[in-house]
RNA sequence: GGACAGGUGGGUGAGUGGUUAAUACCAGCAGACUGUAAAUCUGCCGCGCAAUCGCGCUACGAAGGUUCGAAUCCUUCCCUGUCCA
């Protein structure tokens, strides 16, 4: 894998890159629709790629180690060929289901036991085995395991919780670097720390000594304000490598999409497109569109007028308001098109702006916006 | 004509003397959602008013009755379903 930075905005510290993978070029910055079981809820892989241009995915090593298994997998010829996509795909540890499953899980210093949610078998993830089960799907990035915390935690917990996603990555990587082929596949170490700027400073610095092809900040959008989001990438993008891409995890809405490319961000991913649109919730230009409501019942128009999308250009809010009401699938499939639509173009629209040099004009325009506006 | 079984808030359907403005589910309305245990979850959901614990009114087919008190018991009537003629 090789990042190769195009432009860069004299201002703040935002840059637009290629990022060259065993399956595809992918323009920097770029949003990544999640698909954590081997597929994108709500779409197919023909809609990704043609409708949507998405040129990279997740998946998800705890749901797809569970379900069908990464031996299947492997056996299928990969997580790109078992799903038929044939651009690139970052796959997750497992680190968030650390978080979002923490009733089910344990964490110790040799690694995560979880029960699974699925039939409650026991299974042990460690840094080792969760590069092995990302190498058997073939992933183009693969991500250490990392321990996420929820907010708040203390300093004293948070601290050691850091420094064990330290030891973990360190493990983790070597495992990488043993059994990798680097052309094919990378290795993105995880930045942990909470809301503590010393901890990110330490843990940043600690990490950036394995010499990854490109990092990743975690532990962000686990219920702190949106402030202390923006301040922990403040203070760690900056410690991170600027030859390397840097991607923040599970981030954001659409107006902070901005703010991060502003941090020198490079790639983020989200659900908030395509869960939310599956309940009700569409993003536009014109700020949040809640198709469920009855307000809709009888509105003709598109849901997003200044959309290209599929949905936008064939349905009207009043058809997508009754397809939601009624409970049919093909609410969620043209919702999520135009949602995830939506973010990947305000992601390009971002990236033109850094390549013109007119990204800070773009920045002050979004900043100026009342809250719930969106950028264009 | 006869024998059973029933009639409960928009719907289905609990409740069978007080803790019931009435369980639950659906529908409806609103909200949440941020490296997806999510086609999920939460709240509201008789009518007025206060609009924060509050107050008043009307309600369980209809009308009477018993009782301190009835959706719940009794009487009559109306209606519905199934079966037999």
């Amino acid at each position: 894998m090789r990042f190769e930075i195009q432009a860069q905005c004299p201002v703040t510290k935002a840059r637009a890159g290629l990022l060259h993978t065993a399956h595809g070029v992918i323009e920097t910055p770029v949003f990544m629709p999640v698909g954590t079981q081997a597929t994108v809820k709500g779409v197919t892989q023909r809609d990704l790629a043609c409708e949507l241009d998405a040129k990279i995915i997740l998946g998800n090593t705890y749901h797809l180690f569970l379900r069908p298994g990464h031996e299947l997998i492997r056996q299928l010829g990969g997580l790109h060929r078992f799903m038929s996509w044939d651009r690139a795909i970052l796959t997750d540890s497992g680190g968030f289901q650390v978080f979002s499953l923490d009733s089910l899980r344990k964490v110790t210093d040799e690694g995560v036991l979880f029960r699974s949610h699925l039939n409650g078998d026991a299974h042990m993830f460690t840094p080792e085995s969760t590069v092995d089960v990302q190498l058997a799907f073939g992933s183009d990035i693969l991500m250490v395991l990392d321990e996420c915390l929820p907010y708040p935690t203390s300093h004293e917990a948070a601290r050691a919780s850091m420094h064990r996603t330290i030891r973990w990555a360190g493990s983790g990587f070597a495992r990488y670097r043993e059994r990798a082929d680097p052309d094919r596949h990378a290795c993105f170490p995880i930045v942990q720390g909470s809301m503590y700027p010393d901890l990110r400073r330490q843990c940043a610095e600690a990490l950036v000594e394995l010499d990854a092809p490109g990092y990743a900040i975690g532990g962000l959008s686990v219920g702190e304000p949106r402030a202390l989001s923006q301040e922990m990438v403040d203070v760690t993008a900056p410690l991170l490598p600027v030859e390397k891409p840097r991607y923040v995890m599970g981030v954001g809405m659409p107006a902070e999409l901005p703010e991060y490319v502003a941090r020198g961000i490079d790639m983020m991913d989200c659900v908030l497109p395509s869960r939310n649109a599956r309940n009700g919730y569409l993003f536009t230009s014109e700020g949040k569109l809640v198709i469920k409501q009855n307000r809709y019942r009888d509105d003709p128009r598109p849901p997003d007028p200044a959309c290209s999308c599929y949905t936008c250009s064939t349905y009207s809010r009043a058809y997508l308001r009754h397809l939601f009401q009624a409970g049919e699938i093909l609410y969620s499939m043209l919702a999520t098109i135009h949602n995830l639509k939506r973010y990947l173009d305000i992601m390009r629209y971002i990236r033109q702006a850094i390549l013109l040099g007119r990204f800070p004009d773009l920045l002050a325009e979004v900043r100026s916006l009342p809250a719930g506006q969106e950028p264009v």
